[in-house]
DNA sequence: ATAATATAGTTGATGTCGTCAACTAAGTTT
DNA sequence: AAACTTAGTTGACGACATCAACTATATTAT
């Protein structure tokens, strides 16, 4: 095993928790926890998402998708609308508000980044970058579990 | 702003998802949570950590963290043991059971990661290294929020 | 066509979990 | 030694995800 491998799962995990549900966005901008936040994100990015799908990329029974999706539209940031195509499936559609929240908290997020990036040379910055799309995209491959 | 910026937030964001309680340790090992794992690991690193100090490395309260020890402790992986020096104080213990089991969970995310990283030639490996040295520094100076 | 089966989503019951506020117990200060 | 501070615990509570059973829509087989 190479040696550092020991080192960067701790490095991840720690750097996991800090962003995870106890760190960034326990409960962040105002009434939504991270789980709904995600949900949200993974919605606005690509649009007519099913209940289902959202649950799947998340890791959640469908059950507990159709209880986020509950919750965000009883606080007002998406709808269901029938698939017109298939009508057991629900889509989630962001409502203007949902929008502006998911770009808010983004914004916010990032400048949390930039904060901490702030004093790193270009080269550097791109390096960060460089080596977190090779650890994502290997999650990726890998799947959950 | 670094144009990288917004691209980094995103990668940490879902790299965090995947190792997060959704992730790798939603139920990991038989019956510990990733919030129990996390503080069985943090006491396991340095020994002798009262209650509020685990609170406050993971972002609980002192009541919450009471209630993980608790959880630790009806399960056989920790102990509770008095100060000596403070009566107030609780020392969180590890059993031989925590022990084992901490090193083992750490054992299987490490191979997990190291599956993950398997065709990346080490220099490749080694810039990751430094690059999540480089973001857990950051976040670890600005702290939670 | 229609009956049987499969799939998407919902919901009541349930158990887990973290917080708040009030509490106990042990130190510290005056 | 009285007043205050600090560490930890606990009952009540609300938030949340799951399971199993259910409805409704779609697909397949006869």
């Amino acid at each position: 095993m190479n040696k550092y491998i020991p080192d960067i799962y701790n490095l991840i995990q720690e750097l996991s928790w800090r962003f995870g549900s106890r760190g960034l966005d326990g409960e962040c901008c105002g009434d939504l926890s991270l789980v709904e936040y995600m949900a949200l994100k993974i919605a606005w990015e690509s649009e007519e998402l099913s209940i289902q799908e959202i649950g799947s990329a998340l890791n959640f029974t469908k059950s507990g998708a159709s209880r986020i999706i509950d919750r965000l539209e009883n606080k007002g940031y998406a709808v269901r609308k029938r698939s017109p195509v298939d009508g057991r499936v629900c889509c989630v559609v962001l409502t203007a508000k949902g929008t502006e929240t998911v770009t808010k908290i983004m914004k916010r997020n990032t400048a949390y980044v930039e904060e901490m990036l702030k004093d790193l040379k270009p080269e550097v910055v791109k390096n960060v970058k460089s080596a977190l799309e090779i650890l994502v995209n290997s999650v990726r491959r890998q799947g959950f579990i």
